[in-house]
DNA sequence: TCCGTATAAATGCAACTGCATGTATTTAGT
DNA sequence: ACTAAATACATGCAGTTGCATTTATACGGA
């Protein structure tokens, strides 16, 4: 199948992937929301962040979470303000920044990852038995090569 | 899998659900965007009201399409003022509209199916071949039931 | 019939996103 | 070294979304 036109089924995946986004990836950030967290995109950021200990340049960011540039910038100055990031100028570009992970963002981290994790596990992991979820994630891993 | 965690596998799968969502939805998104056209969401609302010949509640509109009230109410206002959509008061209801596509509306239906077509092959179906086309689409059903 | 409650849809306001542009700094060509 | 082009990031503005509230109509019980 690499012709010019999906088939029958192409289209019933796609369109079975858009309602999962909504579905699944609607009903974590709101199961998340509910609980008083923010969005999961502060959540991705401040992993990032932590995983990259010697922090991050914005642009790595956006590489990173696949966001625009000006989203990042925004972003990040909303974790700024809420002092779970902090920035600093760069060393060796004058032009650059240097975002951290402050203690507060690693909290928060800790804190969101237990609710997260049983939102996925409602929403996901519930659905699907483990060989059909291994089947999943590797027909996704595909999809995103 | 029903435990009240998450496998490691699940996770995976989350997290390639998540970055599925933005490479293939939003690269046939800005596909679309790129030739013109406007938002999916603009699609999706008028291919049910095609599908509905009699028209559709705005209520109706909601559900299928797994939107929130005042989202569907201010589309709709964006699709009229295209004069993709018409409103009228319905018949037996005095609060509800009844929502109508226009031949205008058919016509963009029309116009962007090919290109969308296309853009949901460039994004999926030709990462996958037919046995996992269908495979995904099998498990994605699971995942939405 | 009248009244309280539920439902359908719209809307004011704040937050967020996209797009274009602006500003500062680095890099490359001469 | 000097200037043009590229890069990193920020920001003004318009469009979109979420949330709470409002308006209008329908319904159900006394």
């Amino acid at each position: 199948m690499s012709g010019a036109d999906p088939s029958e089924t192409a289209i019933k995946a796609w369109t079975r992937l858009v309602r999962a986004q909504v579905m699944v990836l609607g009903g974590v950030e709101a199961d998340l929301k509910a609980a008083g967290f923010p969005p999961l995109s502060w959540y991705d950021v401040l992993l990032e962040l932590r995983r990259a200990e010697r922090g991050l340049r914005p642009m790595e960011l956006e590489s990173r979470l696949l966001l625009a540039q000006h989203n990042v910038s925004r972003l990040i100055d909303r974790l700024a303000v809420n002092r779970l990031v902090r920035k600093r100028p760069s060393a060796n570009d004058g032009r650059g920044q240097i975002v951290e992970i402050t203690e507060a963002g690693r909290d928060l981290l800790r804190r969101m990852w237990p609710l997260y994790r049983r939102a996925i596990q409602r929403h996901m992991g519930s659905k699907l038995d483990a060989p059909d979820t291994d089947r999943l994630a590797r027909l996704l891993k595909k999809l995103l090569a």
